[in-house]
DNA sequence: TCTGATAATGGAAATGGTTTTCACTAACTA
DNA sequence: TAGTTAGTGAAAACCATTTCCATTATCAGA
């Protein structure tokens, strides 16, 4: 994890320059895609998604990139157990909705659920805060998931 | 996944019977090893363990096991963001201590806390059944994890 | 605007945890 | 006890992610 923990300032261009990281085409492609497709991209589904449009981005960059985006707080790294990670866009400028999943461990189905939300925010809240000081840990980030099967998978037995 | 979901029955080995597994050395050993030691074996760290009282297990069982296990509820796979899985013993017989895990981002150290696990559980079942009868989900796990840095990671800037 | 320092890049090769293959062995059922 | 078939180990395959390295591009300062 380079450069500290640069989190909280204005919006990317500023985020990016502040912590001294270098704006380049590649890293606004990514950036671009992801806030305009949602939800779960593998790395290589970015890839994918950016060579029609900018084809000498490699997926090198890629990877690099969402990892400096995460160490940012920019984008949250997700692991829905089969074996490639996942990439979201963490809350935008305009504050997009916050979520949790709900994965399905026979077909990998993953919903995005906002029931609940504000409880379970309202208790993170109050953990992280409890956990940070007793654990002297300055937390940034949290993962709730719930596994299971769908209605379809455990309807197959 | 084979052989449906077969879960909460009894201990082991009715649980295995129940479904069809068969009862071997191996796994028994691997269980051993789980129960013995505790908290968040890589399969790798199992194999060495094993090794040295049942030095013909290979790594191949041990995967295979613990895929078996975790079909059966009967033990967590576990990701903490350095690449490989961690496996613990869900609760046991005699009702383990549930707990939750708080994680270092730099030096991947991580954290069992029961803090707030009371709230968090109940919280959890809540949303556990809400979020079962609105998707049509039969949900059988879920993971909470705080991610941060660390005293030491944080202090080191 | 030009320039130098160095961050960023991409392609290819390496990595390494996990899975698959396959021939063999051992559990369990009848 | 025998037959069925689940389970096994070793080696090979897999494949997402990282590393290497020579080249290019960004940007601060002149």
């Amino acid at each position: 994890m380079p450069r500290g923990n640069c989190q909280g300032q204005g919006w990317w261009h500023g985020k990016f320059k502040g912590c001294g990281y270098r704006l380049t085409a590649g890293r606004e492609a990514i950036l671009d895609i992801l806030s305009k497709s949602e939800g779960h991209l593998s790395a290589e589904d970015i890839y994918m998604k950016i060579h029609s449009r900018y084809p000498n981005v490699g997926l090198t960059t890629i990877y690099r990139t969402l990892e400096v985006l995460s160490n940012l707080g920019m984008v949250h790294k997700l692991d829905f157990g089969d074996r490639r990670a996942r990439y979201e866009l963490a809350e935008g400028p305009e504050g997009a909705h916050h979520h949790h999943h709900l994965v399905c461990t026979d077909c990998n189905k993953v919903v995005d659920y906002t029931d609940f939300i504000d409880e379970e925010v309202e208790l993170l809240r109050e953990t992280e805060k409890g956990l940070g000081a007793k654990y002297n840990f300055q937390i940034t980030n949290h993962v709730i998931q719930f596994y299971g099967l769908c209605g379809k998978c455990s309807g197959k037995k």
